[in-house]
DNA sequence: AAAAATCTCCCCATAAATAGGGAGAGGTAA
DNA sequence: TTACCTCTCCCTATTTATGGGGAGATTTTT
């Protein structure tokens, strides 16, 4: 028998953990080794694990997955990601595999798919579950891209730490004036960052930057 | 032994109803007789069902929870409903209340409460998880109040069906002109209706507004 | 070292949103 | 009938947002 594979769920819906342990159960080659609620208790609990593979959901409070995934780097933390989102969001699949996920789920597929996606990430492949990949297919933009795939379209600029930061602040209803105020930058500034912010995400106004925030769990 | 109680669950996020199953069939009193990934699937299931209650997600694609009950109150259809939010959020509440749910859980909830809920309405009692009743108290408003309650605060003034129409739009990144095309009415309507908007909901603008209808599930 | 990205600020101009007020037509409920 | 609500439209005015351009300073990447 091969020895097993230890994983770590971190979701901030409880039932949710429960179902993707009840689920890995049915795998004895597989066991769930602890789970976390927030990002905070992630990073936490990164310190000192013994697990080999992280499921982590991208929307949770206290450090989302994003910042988790950066906290990994910085902190030199070496861990085989499997990231969980509710969006199938493909401008976010590049920044988390440079941030070092190894394989993204959406919470639309079944079950099964998280087993093969453990096994499959856990044998040093990466992993994608059907509708992100094809969602890859239409817009594959931006990455560092191999040998005979196509970067093609015009979505998908990853943002910068600063025009995320004014993203945040524009969707929690934020003026330009009091954006300028709160980052102690000019409104000319902030401005900019708007006219930038609309390029990259591709929406008409300040409403859909907001919405765009909201499935990108920016807020 | 007492005769089992059957449950239909309705989410869009597989994974979430295989966790749910999972943890109701511990219980040996309750089994799951089927699920739902939209809402479309609910209300073909709810035509010829046989389950007593029905674990309900409000945010789904195709008719959401909300378009659910609704459904069911027109064509008389009486079945347990528990409401399963993401969100906690309050506003829904007496909506859903009034619509004929009986229970609320959040997501956030461990399964455990997820067999409390089941069994409390199956004998006729309501059920809320702890999280909605701190909310409710904190936020409570604008219902219609029984005696000893205390109505107070300023939101929750329901909004009419024009200025939910306008609510839609603009959350949908219309601007005013645009509006005003859609609904065939002038912009010194569209800007009246955002007004008494801002005024309604008292958010600071239309990201705001935006917000705002995704919380209540307006869009 | 050179190139690229990021952060910062400015100019110009127009379009849109917000804030205050008023007001008529039509329907509903007390 | 009176009172209230909803839907509709207008006026005036200021503040914000958007769209185009450029550009220096600093940091990161190659």
């Amino acid at each position: 028998m091969k020895e097993k594979i230890y994983v770590h769920v971190a979701d901030d819906h409880k039932i949710l953990i429960e179902g993707i342990i009840a689920v890995i159960n049915t795998d004895k080659e597989i066991e769930v080794e602890g789970y976390s609620l927030t990002g905070k208790e992630v990073i936490d609990w990164a310190q000192s694990n013994t697990a080999d593979i992280l499921i982590l959901d991208i929307n949770m409070p206290h450090y989302d997955g994003i910042e988790v995934l950066k906290f990994f780097k910085l902190k030199d933390i070496h861990l085989k990601v499997i990231i969980l989102s509710s969006y199938d969001d493909v401008k976010l699949v590049q920044e988390m595999v440079n941030l070092g996920a190894s394989g993204f789920l959406s919470k639309d597929s079944a079950g099964e798919h998280i087993i093969n996606a453990i096994k499959a990430v856990h044998s040093g492949e990466q992993y994608f579950s059907d509708t992100i990949k094809s969602n890859l297919l239409k817009l594959y933009t931006g990455m560092k891209v191999q040998a005979g795939q196509r970067p093609e379209s015009t979505i998908a600029h990853s943002l910068t730490d600063r025009e995320i930061e004014v993203l945040k602040l524009i969707a929690q209803e934020n003026s330009s004036p009091e954006i300028a105020n709160l980052l102690n930058i000019s409104q000319s500034t902030v401005d900019t960052y708007r006219k930038s912010l609309l390029k990259k995400t591709n929406v008409k106004n300040a409403v859909g930057l907001a919405m765009y925030a909201v499935k990108n769990k920016i807020i």
